[in-house]
DNA sequence: TTTGCGCTTTCCGTTACGTCAACTCCTACG
DNA sequence: CGTAGGAGTTGACGTAACGGAAAGCGCAAA
């Protein structure tokens, strides 16, 4: 039992000229070729093929492919390697991500020249940004809190989402109009929206004073949550910090 | 004040190479070429490569580059349009990486080729494994819980989170051998184990009876929480979530 | 004069094939 | 018996962004 190319091609779902291509790279020569020069496929093939492709969905180039294949190394062991590469690519592309949703960013604040504090309205703000928010790294290290935010998150239709955002987005909105007339961080119109920001937080976590302080360092030193509030006014993040520490300091010791 | 081929590759890093690959595709052509040939460049030029390096470094490709530069495109709008390309080749990987270390996963269970209830003992079990848990669509949505964890995490030493690496494998260990010798899970001894989980849980997150149910039985639905169970025993998922069920209604509700 | 540096052009190699182009072989049909 | 068509072949070029090697030219020091 012997099938032509085509009848190969047909079975495994590449096109002839990929098999050509396997032949000629001698991953995968055929079983006999025939007087007129037509190569011809048993089963022995057909599974080599198998393996092949199954090495290849998993992004495995064919040189490698081929050294597992023929040296008998061992596939657990290219697979390892293989996963390695595949985190640290996507980890990679994940901060390029990151660096040109900040590029955008600065260049959007570059655009308008005016050197008065300049509050930025939500309408497209968040387009594009809202899913590079995050490291790979840390996120590998808590997987139970992770997932129970996986599963809250799963109950939320795509309008929650985007309400939710655009709350977030409306409340830093306000506090840069706070800022942008020089009222102090503890004013009691701040410290309000400071304390809605609050009972924000407190749906699923309840931070004391120095978490909720923490939490304000985070929004100037963290390079994407800066960049939120930067896109809404600059010097909004420090100010944000002072709002939050100040309530700390008052409601929360 | 003109600059050979060589000054611009020390002062802007790149070789001579390249600066002549980028003449020959007409992103850079030199200010003017001497009698000899040799390759003039001035000051519009160096900023010119300052422009391309800039965008080159974000990932985009030299064709469109060129159209940016040549054709007063809009360049924010050409790194939108690149970072989703980005975000959707980083999710790409991500989901790549996860299906090859479910591979492994399975590679190893035939490899071990007894029919009955295997434990696998957890020395090398995690390796590769840890950085592929959690699915970037979800991860966006709870960036303040997020944050939350990332600051708790970042606490930690790298032997503090391989320390909590093994603590976690050891319960999954133990509850895989109450249930190879097929004790209910409602037995105390189960239990008591389920009640160290829920200790732990509660460092971060208290959850009531349904709450922990539901977590239950993402061990099971989850592909990632699932892998990792598996790779300890089969059925041991299932195991693991009608126990935390049976304590949920126990001593929760 | 020779050596050597700096520069030039030209070409091959990298991945995994897609896409022609030109050619051969075999079969069916008129 | 001629020919159209289908299935197969090899060969070559193209992809992105250069790296590296080979071979040659102009100029200056030793």
């Amino acid at each position: 039992m012997a099938w032509s190319i085509a009848d190969v091609a047909r079975m495994s779902g590449v096109t002839s000229r990929t098999l050509r291509h396997y032949d000629e790279i001698g991953l995968l020569p055929p079983a006999w070729i025939g007087g007129n020069g037509h190569r011809h496929y048993e089963e022995a093939e057909l599974l080599r093929l198998q393996q092949i492709l199954l090495m290849r969905e998993l992004g495995l180039g064919l040189r490698e492919i081929g050294d597992v294949l023929d040296n008998q190394l061992d596939q657990v062991e290219a697979l390892r390697a293989h996963h390695q590469r595949l985190l640290t690519e996507r980890d990679r592309l994940d901060t390029l991500a990151r660096t040109v949703s900040r590029t955008i960013a600065e260049l959007q604040k570059e655009q308008d020249g005016s050197d008065m504090t300049k509050i930025n309205r939500p309408e497209k703000l968040f387009e594009g940004f809202d899913a590079s928010r995050h490291e790979s790294k840390a996120r590998d290290k808590w997987p139970q809190e992770w997932e129970q935010s996986k599963r809250y998150a799963d109950t939320l239709t795509a309008e929650d989402h985007e309400r939710m955002q655009r709350e977030t987005t409306a409340q830093m909105v306000r506090m840069a109009e706070f800022m942008a007339v020089d009222i102090p961080v503890t004013d009691p119109a701040v410290q309000a929206e400071v304390d809605a920001h609050y009972q924000g937080i407190c749906r699923f976590w309840t931070p004391n004073a120095a978490a909720f302080k923490g939490l304000g360092q985070t929004y100037v030193d963290d390079q994407q949550w800066r960049s939120a509030y930067d896109r809404i006014a600059e010097g909004l993040a420090e100010y944000q910090r002072d709002a939050m520490a100040a309530y700390a300091d008052a409601r929360l010791s």
